[in-house]
RNA sequence: GGAGAGGUGGCCGAGUGGCCGAAGGCAGCGGUUUGCUAAACCGCCGUAGGGACAAAAUCUCUACCGAGGGUUCAAAUCCCUCCCUCUCCGCCA
């Protein structure tokens, strides 16, 4: 979203800095509808400023004990006059403001131009890609064979791109919530929270789901509540329509949520497995910082989220997304993506963003600068969030990297306090 | 789900049609006084949008007393709808 005075005096560098991102942007109706927006409030103020000024006449008027009949009826043709040009206005705002929330962020200058994934670009990568003697399988059959995935029930109680797991499965995706919030909150400084998992339409579209990504979202039928597809949502809205103190930030928060997605559009992909999921875990970091300090915390929560999966000992590499790859919300956006040998290519596992002030002017967060003693103007935060981790991801590449010949996983080492001491799932592992 | 009571500035709290962007208090900021601390006293102290000024300081206008409508020349105040909070009853993990 962005300040509707910016649009309107920006409008073309705006546009010219979106490119294809901004292709749907009807920019011929939003300049029109902004000047209109602009003239219809000076009036109406003008016009109020008269009838207050009539207003106090008569008061003054009847005070006096004088007639004021004359004064009142000429307030009432200004009052009707108001309420005019007050609906053109509302009608005017309504539609501009609708078209405003359909404008994608602007990327930062630092993200490489590019129309799809193929031009995003490769930052670093770490650990081993491990070698197999025979063909390593995929984890839906190495679960499978361990009696701890079951897709098939998961068809039956639910549908497709579900799942169910069991035993040491259950207890694995558990040890890994339990092992990454511990360690994003006892190492990296977040907060814990348990957050709602359905919110309303103001917190959707205050961190940018809304209104454009309806279709994406499971909404409940009864009620006008929509389940959250990331923890993203509810713990950036939990400062929504507040003004932070300067010196609280940066705020860190982790939040452990399931999230649910309805994947329109996705029919063919990642059809079999873990990997694509109606409802899948997820470990979540949000940051709120002041502006000057955002690109810094951005390095430092992608940082965060590749500390798990050093601890893990899963290969992974970070990539830039460029500008014609990035979701609506983002000014700039890594990706960390896992090895999966049983495709042999990297997956994303972790997206990590910094959306700038635009959902901070979405959701109306704000702060005031504590510049010593002097009581400095309000501005907004800056939001930044990325997953640490894809709890399901994570177990999938867990399953896949470290399964061993004879169909046994192993366990990595941080993980066996959370499972009870166990070194590796087995066959016989109950 | 039923019955009732409420939602006012960072907080507490007054305000039942005009002189109310809103008394008073607390907190905060600046200052005076003062061996230090404290106290006392004085001043400042909401957000947003527009205009004036080259710009800043500043001045000025408009809106905002849970949200949205309505009545009225005029609404924090009257009416309607919705949301939220609290109390009691019912149901419930």
């Amino acid at each position: 979203m962005y300040d509707l005075k910016a649009l309107r005096e920006n409008l073309d560098q705006i546009r010219a800095v979106l490119g294809r991102r901004g292709n749907d942007v009807p920019w011929d109706d939003l300049r029109k509808l902004s000047d209109e927006r602009r003239m219809h409030t000076m009036q109406v103020e003008q016009l109020r400023q008269e009838l207050n000024k009539g207003s106090e006449e008569v008061a003054r008027l009847r005070r006096a004990k004088e007639p004021a009949d004359e004064a009142m009826a000429a307030m009432k043709r200004l009052g009707d006059r108001i309420k005019n040009v007050e609906g053109s206005l509302r009608q005017v705002e309504e539609t501009l403001n609708n078209l405003a929330l359909r404008i994608p962020n602007l990327p930062h200058a630092s993200v490489p131009v590019g129309s799809d994934a193929s031009e995003n670009v490769e930052v670093r990568r770490w650990g081993t890609i491990p070698s197999f003697t025979n063909p390593p399988k995929p984890h839906w059959e190495i679960g499978e064979n361990l009696g701890i995935l079951d897709f098939d029930r998961a068809a039956r109680i639910a549908g497709a791109r579900f799942s169910v797991m069991t035993g040491a499965g259950a207890r694995l995706e558990r040890a890994l919530i339990n092992f990454m919030l511990d360690t994003h909150t006892t190492h990296h400084g977040y907060r814990e929270v348990v957050p709602p998992l359905m919110v309303n339409r103001a917190s959707m579209t205050g961190t940018g789901q809304l209104p454009k990504f309806e279709d994406d979202l499971f909404r409940l039928k009864d009620e006008d509540y929509f389940l959250i597809p990331t923890a993203e949502v509810p713990v950036t809205n939990l400062h929504r329509e507040e003004i932070l103190s300067g010196d609280s930030l940066p705020l860190r928060y982790t939040a452990y949520t399931p999230c649910f997605r309805r994947e329109a559009g996705s029919y063919g992909k990642d059809t079999r497995g873990l990997i694509r999921l109606h409802q899948f875990n997820k470990v979540e970091l949000v940051s709120f910082t002041t502006p000057d300090r955002s690109y810094e915390e951005l390095e430092r929560l992608t940082g965060h989220a590749e500390s798990i999966l050093q601890s893990l000992m899963l290969p992974y590499r970070v990539i830039t997304l460029c500008t014609g790859d990035m979701g609506f919300s983002a000014a700039k956006t890594y990706d960390i993506e896992v090895w999966l040998p049983s495709q042999q290519q990297y997956r994303e596992i972790s997206s990590c963003s910094n959306f700038e002030a635009f959902q901070a002017r979405r959701a109306n967060i704000k702060y005031r600068p504590t510049t010593g003693k002097k009581e400095a103007k309000t501005d907004f935060v800056h939001t930044l969030n990325g997953s640490g981790l894809a709890v399901g991801r994570t177990l999938v590449a867990i399953l896949e990297n470290f399964q061993q010949p004879d169909g046994s996983v192993e366990i990595p080492s941080v993980l066996q306090p959370y499972m009870g001491g166990m070194g590796k799932i087995t066959k016989d592992t109950p």
